[in-house]
DNA sequence: GATGAATGAGCGTTCATTCAT
DNA sequence: AATGAATGAACGCTCATTCAT
C-alpha cells in the first residue's frame, strides 16, 4: 500500500467564501461546530447538511457558501485533528529505550476523547478508500513506523526479545491501542473501566505478557 | 449495559412470504447469497435493494416478497452467523490453563475471512445502537467472560501475573484478536503478513510480553 | 469544422428501463409526446422535468425510470428527427438539373411544421457547442452539400450564372430556406403569408433574382 | 401581430440608484460592459449575476444597486443598441432606385459584429414572447418596410419584377441577409468566407438570381 | 456607494417501497 | 411466485435577491 500519505489539505473549494471576514469566520467555525455534533451523534453518512445547517441554526444555503459538501466539512475538521496527531502522537520511549505505554495510552485516550466525534465519521469513512483512508492510513504507518522503531531499538538493546518481528509486533501494538479505546470512547462502551486501569493492564501486558514471573 | 444478548431472531415479517415451498426457498438462498456478495463489495450502507436483486437476477420486488427491507436481510444473514459463533468460537486453553492464542487466533482468522461481507456490513451497523449492536455486544461479552474466565483460572493456577485485571484483560485480549484481523481481512490491508506469522508474534507478545528473559 | 457527425444514437442509459413491456413503451411515449408539448409552449432551458412528468400525469421518478434528465429525453427526440430528415429531405432538381425550390420549400415547411417544438429547443441548444450541434451541423451540411452539388452541376449545364460560387451560394440558399420558416413556424409570426406565396417568390428570386426581365 | 415597437426604454428602477455621481455612473458602465463580455462567453441564460459581478471585480450586492436583475441589465444594453440600430440602419438603394446589396451587406455584418455578444443573448430572450420580442420584432418590421418600399419603387421603376410581391420579398430578403451572418458571426461558423465574398455572393443572386443570363 | 454574508425557494435526482398484472 | 412500472418523500445543490454593516 502508498497511498498520498500526509495530512489532509484543505482549503475553501473554488467559488466558496475564504471566511475573510470576522463575521465569516464565526459562521465557518459555527458550521464546524455544529457538524461535530451532528456527526457525534448520528455519524457521518446518516447526516444531512440540513441537519448540521439546522443545530448550527442558519439556512442550508449558508453552509454551501463555506463547504463543497458533507465530505468538504469533514475534510476541513480531519486537516485540524491530523495535523495536531501528527505534531503531537509518537510513541515514547523512555531513555533507556524502554516504551512508556501507561502515559501513551492515557494521552491517546485522551485525544481519542476530545475528538471522538471525528473518529466516528472517520472510521464510516474507511471504505470505500478515499482520501480519508489514506490520512488514516499515513497516519497509523507513522505510529507504526515509530512503534517499530522502538521495538527494533530494544531488540539491540538486549532489552526486548529477538524473536518479536518487528512490523508485526508493531502492528499489534498500536492495534492494541486503538481498539479498546475505539470502543470505549466512540461507541461508548465499557464506561466502568477507568482509563488508568486500561493503561496499567496495557502496560503490564506489552511489558511481560501474562506470564507469572 | 445491559443490551438483549444473545442470536438475533430472525422470522419472515408479517405478510412476507415463508418460503414454504421449494421454488421459495431457492429464491430466498439467491437474495441472501447475493446480499453477501454485494455486501462485501460495497458494505451495507451503499447497496440498495436494487443492487441486491440484480446481483440475483430477479426484479427488485421479489425481495419485498421474502423481507421487509435490507436491514431485515442482514438480520437473517445474522441470525445463522451468531448462531454459528456463539456455537463455534470459544477461548481454548489447555490442559495446564494456559492459552492456546496460536490456534485460537488462526481459527478466528479463518471464520472472519469466511463472513468478512458480513462482518464488513456489522460493523457499519454498531452505530446508532440497535439489535445488531447488541448482537454483537452479547458475542464479545461472551468471548470475553469465557477469555475472563481462563484469565481468573491462570492467576489461580499460578501460571498468569496476579496483578493484572481478569475483566480488563481479557477486553485487550479480545480487542488484540480483533482489531489486526478486522483490519487484514475486511479492509484488505497489510497482506505482507502471513497469517501464521501473526499468530506467532501474537502468541508470543500475549505470553510473555515484548520483554527479553 | 469537423464535428462528429451523421444522426444523433440514442438508447437507454444504463440503469434506465428500456420500455421493454407494453406498459413501458405506452409510458415512454407519454413522456416524449409531454416534452414535445412543453417544449414547443416553454422552450427547453424554461422546461423542468417536473413540467413534463405532471403534463403526463405521472410522477417525477417515473421520468428518470426512462430518461437519465431533460438532455437524454431530447437526444431521444431528436433520433427520431435527424433520422427522417436524413432520409427524406434532399435538395431536389429536376431533370434538367433545375432547383426545384418551390415544392421543396412547401416540403420543407411542412416538415418544420410537424415537429416545430422539436426546432425550437435545438435552436436553444445550439450554444454552447454539444452534441446537438453537431448533429445540426452534420444535418446542414449535408443539405449544403446536396444544394452545392446542384449549382455546380447547373454551372456545367450553362444553366446556373458562372460567377456563382457554389459553396457560398448553397450557404445562401440553405439560410433562405430556414431563416423564414423559423420565424414563420417556430416563432409564430408573420402568419399573414401563406405557404404557397413565400414558395413562389422564393423560387422566383432564387431563379431569377429580383431584376426584371 | 402589433407589438409595442420602437426602441426598448430603460429607466433605473424604483429604489435603485441613478447613477448620478461620476463614481456611480462609472460602476454602472463597468457593470453593462462585464455583462457584454459575459453574455458574449456563456449567453445570457448561462450567465449568473454573480458572473458579471466577478468580471466587474465587484460584489454581487453592487449589480443590484443598479439593475434589477439580469433582464435590467439586459434591457439598458438593448436601449443603446437598438437606439443605434433605428438610427443607423436603412436598406439603401442609389439614385436609380437599386438596393445597394453589397454594401448593406458588409456594414450589416461590421454591426453585427460589434455587437455579436448582445445579439446572441437576444435571440436567446426571443421566446417566451416578451419586450425583448417586441423590440427585435419592430426593429425587423422596420427593414421589411424599408425594403418593401424599395421594392415596390424598384417595381415602379421598372428595375424590379412586377410578379414580385414587395412584402414577402421584403421579408426573404431580410432573412437572407440575417441568418448567414448569424451563424457566421454568432455562432462562429463558417469562418471560411471572407465577409466580401459573402457580399459578393448576396448581391448577385439577389440581383439576377442563379439563372445564366 | 459598496460590500458580501445570509437566505430560501426551487429544481435535479435517488431509491425504498407498493401494487396491479 | 415473480414481475417491474410507478410512486413520492427526501436530500443535494444553485443562485437570485436582500440587508445589515
Amino acid at each position: 500500500m502508498s497511498p498520498a500519505h500526509g495530512p489532509i489539505q484543505w482549503q475553501p473549494a473554488p467559488g466558496r467564501s475564504d471566511a475573510s471576514s470576522a463575521r465569516g469566520r464565526r459562521t465557518r467555525d459555527k458550521i464546524l461546530r455544529s457538524a461535530i455534533a451532528v456527526f457525534g451523534k448520528r455519524g457521518f453518512g446518516e447526516t444531512t447538511v440540513l441537519d448540521i445547517a439546522e443545530h448550527a441554526g442558519m439556512a442550508s444555503g449558508t453552509v454551501y457558501q463555506y463547504f463543497e459538501d458533507k465530505h468538504d466539512i469533514f475534510r476541513c475538521l480531519l486537516q485540524d485533528l491530523t495535523e495536531k496527531l501528527h505534531r503531537d502522537t509518537r510513541m515514547p520511549a523512555d531513555d533507556e529505550g524502554r516504551l512508556v505505554v501507561r502515559d501513551s495510552m492515557l494521552t491517546y485516550i485522551d485525544v481519542y476523547r476530545e475528538y471522538a466525534p471525528i473518529f466516528r465519521a472517520w472510521w464510516e469513512l474507511l471504505e470505500p478508500p478515499t482520501e480519508f483512508t489514506d490520512a488514516w492510513v499515513g497516519l497509523h504507518e507513522k505510529s507504526r513506523g515509530e512503534m517499530a522503531a522502538v521495538v527494533e531499538d530494544g531488540r539491540k538493546r538486549g532489552i526486548i526479545d529477538k524473536k518479536t518481528d518487528p512490523e508485526i509486533a508493531a502492528d499489534l501494538i498500536v492495534a492494541a491501542f486503538e481498539r479498546p479505546v475505539y470502543v470505549k470512547i466512540v461507541l461508548g462502551w465499557d464506561d466502568h473501566t477507568s482509563d488508568e486501569d486500561l493503561a496499567d493492564v496495557m502496560s503490564h501486558i506489552l511489558g511481560r505478557g501474562l506470564a507469572e514471573d
